[in-house]
DNA sequence: ACCTTATATTACTATATAGTAGTATAATTA
DNA sequence: TAATTATACTACTATATAGTAATATAAGGT
């Protein structure tokens, strides 16, 4: 099947979600369960305004689902898949990294 | 094993690079096999500029490898493993809409 | 009704980066 | 050596977005 410009536009949106630190943490402090921003601002150590908004981001993704309850919004992952990417990627680049300290180790010019 | 602000950042870094629409018409126009920057322009449809600066972009990253033949140089994919996460991803975007599809279809309210 | 608490939104600033024109470098051929 | 071809680099512009302060909304409690 052909690639659509428009499916590659949505892939490249979804890896960018994924490109941002902050977003990554707030993404890793829902690992363990549901939680609401209250809690999200405590555990990330960030403003208020900016856990809404990379929420906002990461719900528009599907990437995590609301449940408001009360006067609090609790947030949870919706697909576990994004801990196995993440895995993924940091096998690979520790991977790497093994590799160039093993090249490293073996380089004789200076012995 | 504990989460390292450094590590998070390295995996950020590492989506990021996928995060651009032309990048990863790159990565797929080199998923059949090496190309020079030539044949990747006229692939892309990109400027010559673009395309050496998404190159050095990618192979900065590890994700391609460098070998100059002659006057041009040849680019190609270092791990394959790029294909097998856009693939899971994509997989997942389109069961999103495959479901969002058939929410639609159920909806009763207008019969 | 009023106050407090929790979250969302808006408007703004600062920074990062995609694209491009122009230039530089380096290999090849006449 | 001069001309050609392929690629890289630099400087610039335009756009996107992270963070934040201030404000808005909305639910509960007094």
């Amino acid at each position: 099947m052909e690639i659509t410009p428009r499916s590659l536009a949505q892939l490249a949106d979804y890896f960018k979600v994924l490109s941002e630190v902050n977003r990554l943490r707030v993404l890793c402090c829902l690992k363990s369960g549901a939680k609401n921003v209250t809690e999200i601002m405590v555990e990330t150590e960030l403003g208020q305004a900016n856990v809404s908004k990379h929420l906002k981001i990461l719900a528009q993704a599907g990437m995590v689902d609301r449940k408001p309850e009360g006067v609090s919004a609790y947030y949870e992952i919706v697909d576990p898949l994004i801990f196995d990417l993440c895995e993924m990627v940091c096998d690979r680049l520790s991977l790497r990294l093994e590799t160039q300290s093993q090249q490293l180790k073996e380089l004789e010019v200076w012995k």
